[in-house]
DNA sequence: ATATAATCGAGACGGTACGTCAGGTCTTGCT
DNA sequence: AGCAAGACCTGACGTACCGTCTCGATTATAT
């Protein structure tokens, strides 16, 4: 994602051109973000721009990357108070908070919006920005099934996608209100089953 | 989504129309669709496009739309033999068909991600679109629950989410290669539960 | 310059369009009067101007001649006091009088342009038009020749292009202000002529 | 009539652009002359147009300022045998020929009726183009005048306009053949005047 | 008085050009 | 060498009009 020797690279510029991106994505509608756009607003030259990243997206996407690189102090966790149910109803209900703040929503529209459409850039984002925390679902279920929670033979990441699926489907295509009791229900759901028990 | 009177407006212009923008959202990229491009491709003036839709994505939709109501003769339905999970796995092996099928790939992510970005196409999708083909999941599930192979206070809703959310998420976001061995693991694991049945 | 049957012509709606015709061409920049805007002023269809006119340039054409027939009554004639020079420069400072009216300075101008750029036009403008007025030009100076005060060998088609040929042209390009003071300088020195007098 | 810094601006585009006009104007009626027509005909960007003149009007005029750039060495002159008729007579044959030669025709037709619309085009045409020309005629005069074959209190300026006048109308609005033989009557006409001598 | 046919208003249509925005490349000095 | 600045060619935007073409709905004779 960047091309020619770094060792010359300017990184104020880098960073303003992310911070940039960034805070356009919160104002205005993702097709309306222009390269020109970036560039005038970091106070950069457009070349500058193309001689680093190869794509519109792949600038957001750095941006993302940016910024997670920020929050971050080590390695992702779930919360584990032994209730799984408990713990992933929490996790749900935070993670629907960050879906709708108005100062992530757009911007994390754009880059799914973007991994749809661009292949390399899925395969980076499954690297770098979802995979640790993916890894942390999947930890999380782990210690489930290590406690007895959860079915012996459960695949993890059918179980991830189970969960998670459900729930970014549904704030992508605004398939519906994302309520509390929703994801509550979809939480007990996935854990019980379509099937009834006994 | 169509503004002026109706009356005059021309039969044969509107279907080049569709038909164009369908045909060139196999071919090429969707960001790189004109609307220029597909007056051209019509034999038809920019104008009769602007006339008659607001926006590039209101276009692809009603392409889309031309397309199902064309295939359509009556309500949709889902195969109901009596086994659940065998109907569910062979449904599932067909959208997986249908949604790698080259032909409709690209056009269908444009959709999605048109969605994803467009509020007003949202809904319009969850009416005309999605509708149907959600109520004929929710009756297939409804049937299985009345012949006791579901839970009786199953919410239908969220288990049409819980079966087909992760199928469109990995899809979508390229979360990992659509084989019918996936989707098998995913109808069994949402029928039973992540918990240990007994 | 009207081609079908007149028989069953709207005369209403040609006094529309000619009146809305005069009334943009005051308004707004020659350039930016459209068919269109004609029709939808004078509450017309637009094939109602494009079955009687084959120009913009004809509809001004015939904005400009309704006019003049509305003001005529009989022939036209200039002022013959018997003192040529006195009658020239009173006319003269008439002429310009209108020339820089502001109702008719614009309407005038497109129609000068319109002839420049289009024969068939000035034949009829040199017919219809100008040409009562050129005579009237003409049987003033012949008064005067008859009355000695002209030689007699001069061709008054030159004379008369003497005389207001530098006025219209100083007028369409602007060559300087059109003062009284100008007009009368030019009348003497027409009638008086470059070369010394005795 | 060139905005920005003039400094980066690419000399060929420039050329290319007043060229392809100045053929333009002679293959096609200047109404049917576009910018974009222009553009293409010149290799060269829309935008590269719209950057450096306000209309099509100021682009026509600078591909007339480069032909007559061009053509000049030094200041003009016109021919001075001592015989101030015969001079003339000769200046205005030529000027016929020219105003009547296919290949400047419309593009002069043009030029004088952007004139006669665009005030501020008029003012540059009056400086820059018609300028240098006017104080030659008006040179001419005053050496007559200096030999005392003209009147010692004439205006030079109306002198030019009667001579030069008659002839542009007469051009411009058709007003009738441009003969030599007119031509010559209209500068004996203008030289002796209207008024019989003697 | 009624048929009948041209004219009318309205405006959709396939086009062309408008003047603007942005894309991505290239060039020019400055740091 | 990287950079800010910005000119350049390209292509698309959304709009305005072009001149042609239906549509009913008036008229104004010609039956």
């Amino acid at each position: 994602m960047t091309p020619p020797n770094t060792a010359r690279r300017r990184e104020t510029s880098r960073r303003a051109i992310l911070t940039a991106t960034f805070d356009l994505l919160q104002e205005v509608e993702y097709a309306k973000i222009s390269i020109e756009g970036i560039a005038s607003r970091a106070g950069v030259g457009k070349q500058t721009i193309y001689r680093w990243w190869p794509s519109k997206g792949a600038v957001v996407f750095d941006a993302f990357l940016m910024l997670s690189e920020g929050a971050e102090g080590g390695p992702v966790r779930l919360p584990d108070s032994g209730d799984l149910a408990a713990d992933l109803t929490m996790v749900l209900r935070a993670t629907v908070e960050e879906l709708t703040d108005p100062r992530y929503e757009q911007p994390m529209r754009a880059l799914a919006t973007e991994i749809a459409h661009d292949s390399e850039l899925a395969a980076a984002y499954a690297e770098r920005l979802d995979g640790p925390l993916r890894e942390a679902k999947r930890e999380r279920l782990r210690s489930a099934q290590r406690a007895g929670q959860l079915a012996d033979d459960l695949d993890l990441d059918v179980a991830v996608d189970l969960i998670w699926g459900p729930l970014f489907q549904r704030w992508l295509h605004r398939g519906g209100p994302l309520t509390t009791d929703w994801t509550d229900r979809l939480v007990a759901t996935a854990l019980d089953g379509l099937r009834p028990r006994r």
